[in-house]
DNA sequence: GCTTTTTTATTTGTATGATGATACTATCAT
DNA sequence: ATGATAGTATCATCATACAAATAAAAAAGC
């Protein structure tokens, strides 16, 4: 245990998901419903049938039925039995975030933000109060200052995002850009410090400039030209990243 | 039983989530997380300090922390306790179909799938594969015949926008229409069956013309034309909507 | 005095039995 | 046949017990 600070540069405890009896359960149940082999409507096995054929304790077996339930993947009916949910309507949009190892599947994320955040200009520069302007507006000011201070400002970044999300008055374009935000964001960050302080510096600055043609664009009500400078800043970034995190791949395959 | 066809038109089981007491307190722990009442890291009460507090039994605690262990809000650590899951990013996207009941929320959902179809149809244009146009043009002729035999399509036009996302090359787009989809289309297809034949099928073909300019566009792989007759058709289709919508409400807010 | 080991307490993980609630099913009386 | 009744299956909840993991305290060893 004296060792502990032998590894300075790992992560200590990478959160890894303890291995219990009702997560794997549960994932089994899972794919046996997102795989077919239990099909919509169809009734589960009882909760004594469970025991029997799994050998585990019914509260494994409720645990996890409860958590495929708050997923909506099944309905439980007292004295019935637990169905496979037929309406699958309520099952939610999920990444993984296991699943997303590679720079394709990043890319691809940022692909997909960038669709609804395009539209989100567009609708922004259409509909903004005075007041969401002037919030827009803000966070563009504090991206600046925390530039001045030398740092990455992905926060503020963020957060100038989110306030043009929020410009949309549809509420879902918030909530699905802090989503995907919160997928993406910290990969981003990781790939910058790789850079020099300098070509990281030009790089914000740039951002920056496109940030501000979007700003403009909706404090002049143009919802095309919001587009059109949003898409601009969004393919850009995408391929910025693309290209660092290509050039990352390379030096970590030297080394 | 013999009386089922005595209300064509109400749907029989409406699938009243049955209130049960883990529902309960995994609402009430879910608010308080993202509330912020429980903060990132921060540890949940003891199992027993919640059967204390919330007077239910251990078994209850123990449902609900699991399906908010399924749904990565929470991490437990056995020994320890559970803590709120500080890497937020594993926790899905989620739109409660119960407070999707208003016209409002299902027309913003449209404007956000609205966003990821407009770029999807870009992106196809400029990616797409023979085999994807083919596929593409197959799902086209699918809603003509469709549509012959009088009926309203709905599963062959949501094949036709899911041949255009899978033709983005990027898989994400598909699986976010396929769950949008999931949520929108039934409320579309009760809307139009208030209408009239004759209107009902007008209104059909018209969305079946903006389809081809779609489809065109995407053949002559331009982009921005695809992206522009997407926006007319998916623009038109919420307006059209949205007219549907406020004239069933005042249907039977007379009777 | 300091480090190492052992013990102890706390907490989640799992198992088990019992009781209540609910829905279907079979039986019986009318 | 129809409706009431009892019976059975199943999930919902409660209660208890023990196992396993962890951290903190206590003891032991040097």
């Amino acid at each position: 245990m004296t060792d502990k600070a032998a590894f300075p540069g790992t992560t200590f405890r990478p959160l890894k998901p303890p291995k219990n009896l009702t997560s794997e359960l549960l994932a089994h149940l899972m794919s046996e419903i997102t795989g077919g082999a239990l099909k919509p409507g169809q009734r589960l096995p009882t909760e004594q049938e469970m025991v029997a054929s799994f050998g585990v304790s019914r509260t494994v077996i409720r645990e996890a039925v409860a958590a495929l339930r708050a997923e909506g993947l099944v309905v439980t009916r007292q004295g019935l039995g637990a169905f496979v949910s037929d309406n699958a309507e309520r099952r939610p949009f999920r990444i993984d975030p296991d699943g997303l190892s590679s720079i394709k599947d990043v890319l691809n994320i940022m692909e997909l933000r960038m669709s609804v955040e395009i539209e989100a200009a567009g609708l922004a520069a259409k509909r903004r109060t005075q007041a969401q302007l002037t919030k827009i507006s803000d966070t563009l000011e504090a991206v600046d200052r925390s530039l001045d201070q030398g740092d990455t400002a992905v926060d503020a970044d963020f957060a100038f995002h989110c306030a043009i999300s929020e410009s949309t008055g549809n509420p879902y374009y918030l909530k699905f850009l802090e989503f995907l935000g919160r997928i993406i964001i910290p990969r981003q960050s990781v790939n910058l410090q790789s850079e020099s302080h300098q070509a990281r510096s030009d790089y914000l600055r740039g951002i920056q400039g496109e940030h501000r043609k979007i700003y403009e664009a909706i404090d002049a009500q143009d919802a095309a030209r919001a587009r059109t400078a949003a898409r601009r800043h969004l393919v850009d970034s995408r391929n910025r990243y693309e290209r660092l995190a290509a050039a990352a791949a390379q030096s970590t395959a030297k080394s």
